[in-house]
DNA sequence: TTGAAATATGAACAAACATTCATATAATTG
DNA sequence: CAATTATATGAATGTTTGTTCATATTTCAA
């Protein structure tokens, strides 16, 4: 019997599934999915213009979505867990069929 | 290799979570999600306002996350398919640990 | 057919948000 | 230090969206 869950965890769903419905931040969270990667490459991969590509990770990086680490002036982004991984595979094979 | 899915697909991923990452739109999702639900149990389960729920059932429905059959004057409203189920299950779990 | 119960709809409004443009900061190299 | 590359930040803006209030529609019973 699944009740619905307390104002604390549907506050925090509510945040990740805000986070993640976004065309941008999807796709730069496809971007990182295997590899870590610099924002310069994610901006090229992602098609979107640097400061866009910049405020969006820092949204994902708010929400704890994404971490990140510094090498000389690049900062290189990687998903921050494998729940993040499953989501993006389950809203995908929904949109797939 | 995971890619950057096309566009048709992200923008479906896109409208999916959007829809779902509403408090009130997520509460009626859980309401409905073991068994089919008339509007005013849906109201008094979740707590809004007879309104607010009529307008989110109806975002639901026409991005087809539910399913509706009536029943004499009253409408009875179901969770569409399996993915949604599975997709709450995954953002829940994220927002539990 | 009048009334009541259940649900839907539309207008209005404040709040949130994605994007752009311009500018700032930080690190590296010559 | 000066110049350049990489990234971040802030303001401004147009659009979307969640909610409320008032009203409409539908179905059934008396």
């Amino acid at each position: 019997m699944s009740e619905i869950p307390n104002e604390k965890i549907l506050t925090k769903m509510e945040e990740l599934l805000n986070v993640a419905s976004d065309y941008t931040r999807l796709k730069i969270l496809y971007a990182i999915m295997d590899e870590d990667k610099s924002v310069s490459t994610i901006i090229e991969e992602v098609g979107a213009s640097q400061s866009l590509v910049s405020h969006q990770l820092k949204v994902l990086k708010r929400a704890n979505l994404v971490a990140t680490h510094k090498e000389g002036t690049k900062v290189f982004y990687k998903l921050a867990d494998e729940h993040v991984n499953s989501l993006l595979k389950v809203v995908q094979q929904h949109a797939e069929e």
